[in-house]
DNA sequence: GTGAAAGCGCTAACAA
DNA sequence: TTGTTAGCGCTTTCAC
């Protein structure tokens, strides 16, 4: 593995020249340039970004922290995230939290020891606020996506769970279905709790009966929707909906519905935030609330990259991208 | 943020003492060793792993090259490589090379400039060569993930695509199939050579005649899908079949054909390698090959470590892992 | 224009 | 059991 030195012996110079080179600081002869450039060619050589960063901290290197590698939103955001990443000269490393506390702080700590810039953070949940305050004693500045962390301040990039959660139920309302379950997400995670909230204030507004045992918490996972079903089916009085607070827990309860017989949308009509893009074969399966994911990470980069070059307003910044309501075929009109 | 030096002043030791508690290496007096480790978590020290890599080579870090991050095949790849990493003692870093040779050099480069120890490797096509050299030439190992690359000697994880053509081949001519036509990958990819020739070859074994205008050679995206489409809705005779050598194909295709108002299965079956995970959501809808994604990664990432460790035969090791027919809705019994 | 010296945070080798 | 010295590959500072 060549370095400095070696490029500099070949191209008969020191290793300072190299360095300006490199970097195109200071002044060099046109001729000196061009020979180190041969010696560099030559030698295949390839700066060792830890020495630099070790020297001057820009590792021009930022993270991105996603709660679920599986999932398509947050690989949308990844990629969104990488594009605007490239194109504004930072690579990226990715980390995966699994939704996973643990997991999460081994990576924020392995964030931390690489030299990283900056972190697009989408937090497993509100017990992140000790891996956020560790980021912010260490200076590294970060973005929030997709999910709110109380007690702390930062750039953000969200979702309008509220919104998003109205157009569903009010879908659902003008399919004529006013028995609907909700198969809500971790109460720790914040856009759980906005959703089932959402979901309770939709009703309300129109004048539907709440049921609170028809109020189903689980996971943000495939078993957590399975799980709410079998709590469901084992209910005297069965919803003619479901309102799923994540394309997972969708799924899951559709495929376990299936295994008891039951046909999604003729016995039971479902809709949910955030599709499977993929998934959407022919026409859309799943009614959704989809959220612009692509933009979530392009978006997130950039405010990022502001706020480390010190082009951000000094004030925190909150951005918040709309869901649109596409309508799929989970979703049967009733009555 | 806390260095070394920092701890060991706290503590009153040396620096080096410090290092020895960090390693676990040396001998340190339990007394000691207990008021360095109070130190550390007073000041949140976190080790910098770019000064540690630079002494001792040794920076815990695997990298991951896939070429397509959207790919749900390569996510659940990077979800078996990542929980094996994490087994082992190691942390990763994803690069997603887009299926784009540029991308992919920039992405070796980074990793190279990064002091990863060993790279789990999804080349881009064969054109991956030269980075592969790259890697050699700097002695990182690697392992080669799906895809062959020619004239490179490595540990391998590759799937079956012989097999996995002639399942579906067969599949489709015991449904009555003769008329299929192959969408095939580019050329440069192993993989989409491999599913051509076997394509080819199953329907020679059965006698049946081939149409050299229904292989069209296309990309593994959803784009190539629809292109292949077009060019098949202009000829005169249509086939009954597709068979598309990935996934991505295959939807494209899915919905290209449905936009020119044809119904899969109703006006033409199509199969497929790999599936859409998440796209199952009530029986599988793609009858497709199905690879073990995630015993890929798993797998690769233990073959690479067990190289790095000096642990594996001296020999290069290819494990062939078998894809899995999976009857899905894409395909119907005709005549 | 170019180079020498010093140091980023850490650890291997040697001393004590 | 602990500390000192030197150096990993690079860049900053200052001299020439």
């Amino acid at each position: 593995m060549a370095t400095i030195k070696d490029v500099a012996r070949l191209a008969g110079v020191s290793p300072m020249t190299v360095s300006r080179v490199l970097n195109g600081s200071g002044y060099v002869k046109e001729e000196t340039r061009i020979r180190v450039q041969k010696a560099m060619e030559e030698l295949e050589y390839i700066p060792n970004e830890n020495a630099r960063g070790l020297v001057n901290k820009k590792t021009k290197l930022l993270s991105l922290l996603i709660s679920d590698i599986t999932n398509p939103f947050f690989t949308t955001i990844a990629r969104g995230a990488e594009d605007a990443a490239n194109r504004l000269g930072y690579r990226m490393i990715f980390g995966n939290s699994d939704e996973n506390i643990k997991k999460e702080k081994e990576y924020v700590e392995m964030v931390l020891a690489s030299g990283t810039e900056g972190v697009l953070f989408a937090p497993s949940g509100d017990f992140s606020l000790p891996h956020l305050r560790l980021l912010k004693k260490h200076q590294i500045p970060f973005v929030l996506l997709d999910r709110e962390v109380p007690r702390i301040q930062a750039d953000k990039v969200m979702g309008d769970s509220r919104t998003g959660t109205r157009l569903l139920i009010e879908h659902l309302i003008d399919f004529g279905h006013t028995e609907i379950a909700c198969f809500s997400g971790p109460s720790h995670i914040s856009t759980a709790r906005d959703r089932e909230k959402a979901f309770q204030e939709t009703l309300l507004i129109h004048g539907i009966q709440l049921r609170p045992e028809w109020i189903i918490p689980t996971d943000y996972k495939l078993e957590g929707g399975r799980e709410a079903v079998r709590q469901l089916l084992k209910m005297k009085k069965r919803p003619t909906a479901i309102f799923a607070a994540n394309n997972f827990i969708a799924i899951g309860a559709i495929q376990e519905l299936q295994e008891h017989g039951l046909q999604v949308p003729d016995d039971i009509s479902i809709v949910t935030f955030d599709d499977l893009s993929l998934a959407t074969i022919t026409e859309p399966f799943l009614t959704a609330a989809v959220q612009p994911a692509y933009h979530f990470g392009a978006l997130g980069i950039q405010m990022l990259v502001d706020r480390i070059q010190g082009t951000a307003p000094s004030d925190w910044r909150t951005v918040i991208l709309p869901p649109e309501l596409r309508i799929g075929r989970s979703t049967k009109r009733i009555h």
